[in-house]
DNA sequence: GTCTATAACACGATAGAC
DNA sequence: GTCTATCGTGTTATAGAC
């Protein structure tokens, strides 16, 4: 672990601050008062509110993509590629509880990288798919409708962000091997 | 279908546009000009931005308490009660979708309903894990913690804002009956 | 019921002293 | 590196003409 710069606790404390009311809610004051400093001292540290949305959310995207690249070029069957979705996602997300929630509200709010954020959205999601699409071709998994299960197992995943700093008590491997269970056998008996 | 007042159209343009962008980045004048007028005219027909907050939000927060509240005293079986639960879900989600958005991603920016809100919410979770917990007594339903299926189930469901509007081909009942497919049996072979 | 004009204040960001 | 002071603009909401 570096020693955390004074730019890497604003960024840290915007993160904070926008999990809780939103990037366009906080404002610059809020930030400053958080830091223990006035307004105007967090410019010589950084450039543009603008500048903190994208250091949070970029740097989490490009784990996701670097993530998912090698867990689809690694040799294994499609249900424990899955069972490595799920790992990369609670990994991620209990590393970052608080951008993790930028990354799934504020995106939007991207100016000059918004275009470049959709683009590894997209591709994330179509690596997605097609895991379960193999999968679902190979008779590992059921013959449902392949963007229903994306949908649902994504849906999980992107919400962890909520629940991970609620149950401090579950350790990640455990969450990880606790919600692969119910995500990919079901809960029917 | 009662006709739509102006007031109705106004809360409904106001329910759209906060799902685009959020209600702390929606301006008055933004939700002026998408309803073809100044924004001064808008206050003929509302109190203030708040209101329209709070009317979107609570309505639907209502519906939801009521339909649980149904599903909670009928005589059926567990897994029967989950499944309706999904098409509760799916059935508000599809008549509202813009308002969905926002009661998932701006109650924290209601004002005099927060605590209101926050009640309700706290209710429907309460009532929607009873449900699993007495699942999993009368053998219906795995040995899974039960606090990961509901966020499972719950998490899904509530992105489902993001999804129907995509899905258009989908209808509401070919939909829940997939959800309930991949959600209460799995998707394993 | 919609308009123009404006009040009253909050916003992001900069200038320049220390 | 933090401060005070402030610029220029955007914000919700109101007043009053038509």
């Amino acid at each position: 672990m570096k020693p955390e710069t004074r730019k890497d606790e604003i960024i840290n404390t915007a993160a904070k601050l926008f999990k809780e009311k939103g990037y366009s809610a906080v404002t610059m004051r809020d930030l400053a008062t958080a830091m223990g400093m006035k307004a105007a001292s967090l410019y010589n540290h950084i450039n543009s509110k603008q500048d903190l949305l994208k250091a949070i959310i970029i740097s989490i995207a490009e784990e996701f993509t670097n993530g998912m690249t090698t867990i689809i070029n690694s040799e294994m069957s499609n249900i424990s590629k899955l069972k490595r979705v799920v790992t990369l996602h609670v990994d991620i997300t209990a590393n970052n509880t608080n951008g993790m929630a930028s990354l799934n509200n504020d995106w939007m709010h991207l100016e000059d990288q918004l275009e470049y954020y959709l683009q590894l959205r997209d591709d994330y999601e179509n690596n997605f798919l097609q895991i379960i699409k193999e999968g679902i071709l190979a008779s590992e998994i059921k013959q449902s409708n392949p963007e229903v299960i994306m949908f649902s197992m994504l849906s999980t995943l992107r919400s962890l962000y909520l629940w991970i700093p609620k149950k401090e008590d579950l350790n990640a491997n455990d969450l990880a091997q606790s919600l692969s269970e119910v995500l990919i056998d079901g809960i029917n008996t």
